[in-house]
DNA sequence: ACTATTTAGTGCGATATCGTATTATATGGA
DNA sequence: TCCATATAATACGATATCGCACTAAATAGT
């Protein structure tokens, strides 16, 4: 491997581990059952507004359709979520948020913020600014290029 | 939340999101049932060196304990790795790397030579050099502060 | 209008992940 | 030495993830 392809192999290494790290403390914050991949959606749903279908949201995350389609289920059981029929499309559906739903994520932030806060606060405020265009960069591109 | 608080979850998202999709890069290049979680484990004794014990392992990924038995099991079941008792401590194993074990590892690192090289191509040179650092102190600080 | 193809979502089965509790061994202190 | 506690690994059960195949509906081409 050249020096460049150990560099990207060693930036995917600490990815998955920040990411497995960081899942862990947003886990044990989380009201008794809610998992991790069920708040992202219920998050998403919020931050960019709800009304939308599945496969747009599997589109936004990146995963399975079936996946997304069992963690969609899970939500609507607990009441997080109501799936209406699509207007136009028969085939399709629409995810809407309930006010349990919008109650749940607000809860959740909430109690994040005091983690959020402290690893913020030990980071320093100029770390994260001058990453995360970076890493926009990166995972749109990844984005764009499925398949490789 | 701050405007620190924001960056962050951001952040971790973007990081997230990353994860997703190298590892689903990945998987699509390994041989028929191999995961990604088993060449993680596979890929770090070869680097790092066999001989350890399950917990060291788990230490180095940050795992739960039961999912490394699982995943020793299956490598050991596939003949990848050889688990050996502790010569000192009656309560530990150790892992071995098998010939069979090794020839995978090499396989499936040879079979991501070609998409690791698109992406560093694509990414060019100077960007990833940038970001490493700053990942591996962020990873470093979450690895000794777990429990947040 | 008719048929082939594409698309949205799901059922099912296999496996991965993880929490809880358990077993066996080791270790530290009276 | 004896016992309480800590540690390494696992058994078990619940749930998440995902691939494959399928159904139903939309769309494209003729």
């Amino acid at each position: 491997m050249s020096k460049d392809q150990k560099n990207l192999f060693q930036f995917f290494n600490e990815v998955a581990i920040i990411n497995q790290l960081s899942s862990a403390i947003f886990q044990s914050r989380l009201p008794d059952g809610l998992h991790v991949s069920h708040f992202s959606v219920l998050n998403h749903l919020v931050r960019l507004g709800d009304g939308k279908t599945p496969l747009a949201i599997v589109n936004a995350f990146q995963v399975p359709k079936t996946t997304m389609t069992h963690t969609l289920a899970v939500l609507e059981k607990r009441g997080l979520i109501r799936m209406a029929p699509h207007e136009t499309d028969g085939r399709s559906k629409i995810v809407f948020l309930t006010d349990a739903g919008r109650a749940t994520q607000a809860e959740a932030i909430a109690a994040m913020g005091d983690p959020l806060h402290k690893i913020a606060d030990d980071l320093g405020p100029d770390v994260l600014p001058r990453l995360l265009p970076a890493l926009e960069k990166i995972r749109k591109y990844l984005d764009e290029n499925r398949g490789l």
